[in-house]
DNA sequence: GTCTATACAGCGATAGAC
DNA sequence: GTCTATCGCTGTATAGAC
């Protein structure tokens, strides 16, 4: 499967795989090194500084998140089950207690380029911009009941979603993220 | 103000401060050093290890969260006005788009020691369970609504609040924080 | 209880050979 | 595109004087 992959990608996937763990300032290029048996000057060759690893983290990211839910909205017009696999993208990593890279990101945010700042803040727009979306048909064909605004009701999910990846990290128990998320559904109905 | 205080807390202020900006690999001894006045070495004295520090961080937030709570115990008997001064203690770091110690300790529990890992979870479990019994209160005076049992909606507005301050900081916007709060009281009358 | 001085490991980053 | 070698800096931590 890797095997396919040149290495920029690797070096990218690996470097993703540490943020979630450890976040941006708890690993360095020498941890990415040994995991993808290269040396560190060779991340430098594809990544001048770690500032540019960062945007090429979040860039990649926010590309991936695009085509999922583009994905999602083809295979499905039900708005309800929508919701469902939009919230599923988020409980993947806590199955291993990780944190998205988002969370992590925001949590580092302070010690982060404003180039990175920026394309955070870009792909929590697009997150907030497709659930209201949908919560505004799903309200509008009658099968999402919700009160306020969609605006408002799209950013208490997405901060729920990350909350609940935080609390489940912090109590090593995917059951609390999962507690939380089926809420979420159940609520919307 | 800090004239009164003993520098073991002039450290602790100083090092919590920074947590909430930068997370815990984000500073070392030599920042602390710099804005309290004194030299790195003057802090090993007091905190040994960085671990030591990390725990006494996490031990006197504890403490202080016990006292607010047990404050507005004495101060209303009101629920919603409980749940209301709840919040409070959430939104005061956000106007300074930092956000409060439990959440940047979660995102960096990989990093931390397991005293410091099962003291975060110990503080989680004290707010949801003091938030769980003034729901059920609520409830039972028929001032509180809400589906579904007071554990899981305490875990909603705990994980709400967390993700709310993180979406206000990647914003950099008090209001995103506010929306969410406000949200989350108004669906619980 | 705070200081100076220092040890030593790890960090991001670069030069230049291959 | 990857390597070896190395630089300069910062990190945590300690010893010992005051």
């Amino acid at each position: 499967m890797n095997n396919n992959k040149n290495t920029s990608e690797l070096i990218l996937d690996t470097a993703q795989a540490l943020v979630q763990e450890v976040g941006f300032n708890g690993f360095s290029y020498a941890h990415i090194a040994e995991k993808v048996g290269i040396r560190t000057a060779s991340i430098h060759y594809h990544f001048p500084n770690k500032e540019d690893l960062g945007e090429a983290l979040i860039t990649r990211y926010h590309r991936e998140f695009v085509a999922t839910v583009a994905q999602i909205d083809t295979e499905t017009q039900n708005s309800l089950e929508k919701i469902r696999r939009y919230i599923m993208i988020f409980s993947i990593p806590v199955d291993t207690y990780c944190t998205c890279l988002s969370v992590m990101l925001s949590s580092d945010l302070a010690t982060l380029s404003e180039a990175v700042r920026e394309r955070l803040a870009g792909f929590f727009t697009a997150n907030l911009a497709w659930v209201e979306r949908v919560l505004e048909q799903g309200r509008s064909d009658g099968q999402l009941h919700f009160q306020g605004s969609a605006d408002v009701q799209a950013h208490k999910i997405l901060a729920s979603l990350q909350g609940a990846q935080l609390l489940a990290r912090s109590f090593k128990d995917a059951n609390r993220f999962t507690m939380i998320a089926d809420s979420l559904l159940s609520a919307l109905t």
